[in-house]
DNA sequence: CGGCAACTTGAAACCGGTCAATGAAGGTGG
DNA sequence: CCACCTTCATTGACCGGTTTCAAGTTGCCG
């Protein structure tokens, strides 16, 4: 596995769990021969997380953003009586936050959901190399964009959905990115929620949320339990979820 | 009053009745002696609109971005079945979007509450303005920011906050906003979102944001008829809207 | 004066929340 | 290897905030 990899004395993107996306290419420089890159563009300080730790808290200042190489975590707000709210699930080659890029602080925090590895980076130098290049640019713009959306549809799912849709509706995205990662699942996904991460990202209760899952699992449409996921029936999810 | 000077003639730019807002200064010029920008440094096409339009539906193509030089409108979305949440409201002086300065659509659908006017720019344009000056792109990315945090309040009213906090930060922030704007309110702001509207932006039903209204009347917190809105004791107001 | 849209009010149903008890899984130390 | 602890999932009973449905009422505009 990577962290093991990474411990063990490996230049971390040479062996990139996430395999090197895109944005990492066009900021850290493209993969040699081996698999190096010839020379680190920019300065890199990775980090291995253990689980349930904050990593940034909203409003902080921060000269850095952060890469999840590996692993999980999300992004959420608080309340000032601590209610929380889980705005997005990170997996590896994410990255911490648009908004970082613009200004030197986020209004939004993260925490780690498994142990994970980060990439600390430089807001300035990330600057700099998405200015010089318009191919970063629009690489970096894109998934701007795609977080703009994933938000948009968060906003629907507390405002207009119940708690059917926005469950199904998570699950489906989730599984979605997975999907992307470029391994194959065949409706097999490792799943480190628990039902409280579930209630948090989806504003219901976890207890609410047991109930769901359980209907899910009765109707065939999921089997969930120890951290593993299993899609039975896609296509029902999606009635459900009432996806567009 | 504002749409009657431009439907006369005048030079839109030169009475805007937003304060010529910086961002505006920035991409169409600075205000000469006589109210006048020297020459206009971009292509502006201006246009009345009728109340309760569709200006701009998600995921349509364009090649503009969208100045609301006077009037009130909101960016919404929609489930397939029709139902409606309202993202943020925009007044005076307020743009659309974000999104689309870095791609040619937007997820977000844009719509008149009441007559507006409207100044639409072409993006390529508005966006090569933005990068030949560092302080544009500062005044720029400082209003996509603040639009990023409110939909992260937005998030958190929606995820973890009942009806009362709810409309009571809802009531707050535009009232803030229209503060900010430079007129004076003293307390007494124009008002002109249905019932129904605070519904759609709240996650509500309408006839439960009725109830909630005449509490708030009967507990004397503020007035609320007729497209007016005067706020009564501010103070409560932000205790029962729990704002941190 | 009539018509329409928006607002108000009431009663009943329901979705999801709250509280509490039990069970299952995993880790730790004796 | 087992006793113990902690954490998380499950289940049941009950509660309450919000929705739904429906019938007025108000206010505006022609």
């Amino acid at each position: 596995m990577f962290l093991k990899h990474f411990r063990e004395g490996g230049r971390p993107c040479s062996a990139c769990p996430a395999g090197y996306p895109q944005f990492c290419q066009s900021l850290v420089g493209p993969k040699g021969e081996h698999g190096e890159p010839p020379q680190p563009v920019l300065a890199q300080n990775f980090e291995v997380i253990e689980p349930q730790r904050n990593i940034y808290l909203r409003n902080a200042k921060t000269e850095d953003i952060y890469v999840l190489c590996d692993g999980w975590a999300f992004t959420f707000l608080q309340t000032g009586d601590g209610r929380r709210q889980i705005v997005s699930f990170l997996v590896g080659g994410d990255f911490f936050s648009c908004d970082l890029l613009i200004d030197d602080s986020s209004g939004l925090s993260l925490r780690t959901l498994t142990k994970s590895l980060f990439c600390r980076m430089r807001r300035a130098e990330v600057r700099s190399q998405i200015l010089k290049s318009d191919e970063t640019w629009n690489i970096v713009g894109k998934v701007c964009i795609a977080n703009e959306r994933a938000k948009n549809d968060l906003l629907l799912d507390l405002g207009r959905r119940n708690a059917d849709e926005r469950i199904a509706h998570l699950i489906l995205t989730l599984t979605e990115r997975l999907d992307r990662l470029g391994t194959p699942h065949n409706g097999n996904y490792p799943f480190p929620l628990r039902q409280q991460d579930i209630a948090d990202a989806t504003g219901l209760t976890p207890v609410h949320v047991g109930r769901m899952i359980s209907k899910f699992r009765e109707f065939g449409l999921i089997e969930l339990s120890a951290g593993h996921l299993r899609l039975l029936n896609r296509a029902e999810l999606v009635r459900l979820g009432r996806i567009d």
